[in-house]
DNA sequence: TCTGATGATGTCACTTTGACACAATCAACG
DNA sequence: CGTTGATTGTGTCAAAGTGACATCATCAGA
């Protein structure tokens, strides 16, 4: 016997779709990565980058390749799944499950847009027009994990180049909370958690006061900060 | 025309299971509740009280429904996703995307073994076997998660009985968390969070000083304990 | 009535935080 | 070449929170 068990023919198969919220900080504003639906439903609506699962084809590898797709991002900072939504009531083709995925970047410039997506781009939080789908919920859960975890986590370095200061650092902090933090404090907060930051060299060639250049750990998340840095 | 637009058929339909990490606390152990794998695959093995989502169903109402047909527990207490695993290398019957789900009750007595599942009886975590499927890993996944959000939540509650003692309360900590808690402290704690515990009687009848009895709060995940509570 | 058990309240040193001031260093400008 | 403004590192201080501990209050049962 070729098949002695299988799957009960009561169980649903349903489609499975990966939608990717995807953080960057750049301006002083953390961003969101949205592209444009070239397809119906919603098409021409701004949406979320993702797709479906293929055959085969594991959650987060679906993740990377419709982000690389649509939008030309590679996330080389951090990918880690946010909730699974759905399936009824979310997408009008009838019942799709969604898994989300969050995906913190340094800011590398303008994306290009590509795939079946017409347009992908960098859009401040502030300033994200209503989503397809469901994707204004799943966006929202995105940015509050976000922030959560920047308050227990050394995550923020994701969001910084290979060699970042105290000051760059601190404005990624700033831009996903939406607070000011004295730099004072915060400097010796982030300094004082060990195995968080370690220092690789002190910039210079601009005005003022040399700084030092930290690097981030191999894995940011793994870095608990206890106690946390809290939000005012 | 009547289907307008439909899922691509490049995209994979899987079947889709919910797995229950039920926890509860009961003599001072942190519990488990295991049933036992009726059929095939995994026969006769320990597993996590789960099964497959049917069609038109929800994530949640499927949790439910399994946690009762399979082990007659009502988790009235507090239930939420926790996080999606496979679809891949998890199942030999091929590809199934299993999404689990936390549940935390007081506990309430021996369940009743019943549905496709032989037995299914509450667990110390420490004495938990090797369990069928990726369900250690999930297993582990929810303990964790439970022991963190008693860190920042108030989510301690979902353990208890309506009413409760402050001494009720730590036991619940120290069994999630395995560790002992000074009570001086910890009362000063808990009764200082605003929001955190309404006092509703005082319980006599016992030997010993009268005790405040609380109440928790309708949605005690609500509740931010901050500073959180720090496990040493 | 005494005793042990249980829980509420209090004390004290130490740490951490929030809000400041100050010194050090460099590029750019005159 | 000195001055200036900008930027960053270090320091101070009061207030709040924590860990460790002692004491008191109250009740059931011997």
């Amino acid at each position: 016997m070729t098949e002695p068990v299988a799957v009960p023919g009561t169980a649903v198969r349903l489609p499975v779709a990966v939608d990717v919220v995807a953080l960057t900080v750049a301006g002083g504003d953390l961003m969101v990565l949205l592209a444009t639906r070239a397809l119906e439903p919603y098409r021409g609506r701004p949406c979320l980058p993702g797709g479906f699962v293929l055959d085969g084809e594991t959650l987060p590898r679906a993740a990377l390749r419709e982000l690389a797709e649509e939008t030309g991002v590679d996330a080389a900072g951090h990918l880690e799944q946010l909730a699974t939504f759905g399936p009824l009531d979310r997408d009008p083709r009838g019942p799709v499950l969604s898994v989300a995925y969050l995906a913190l970047s340094p800011f590398t410039g303008i994306p290009r847009g590509g795939g079946d997506a017409t347009a992908a781009q960098w859009v401040p939080y502030a300033d994200v027009p209503p989503l397809a789908f469901d994707h204004g919920t799943i966006l929202a859960a995105g940015v509050e994990r976000a922030r959560a975890k920047l308050e227990y986590s050394g995550l923020a370095t994701a969001f910084c180049p290979p060699e970042f200061t105290i000051a760059d650092l601190r404005a990624v902090y700033e831009a996903v909370w939406g607070v000011r933090l004295d730099p004072r404090n915060f400097a010796r907060k982030v300094t004082g958690t060990p195995g968080f930051l370690v220092p690789v060299a002190t910039r210079t060639g601009r005005p003022g006061h040399p700084a030092t250049l930290y690097r981030g750990i191999a894995d940011p998340a793994a870095v608990v900060l206890n106690p946390p840095v809290m939000r005012p």
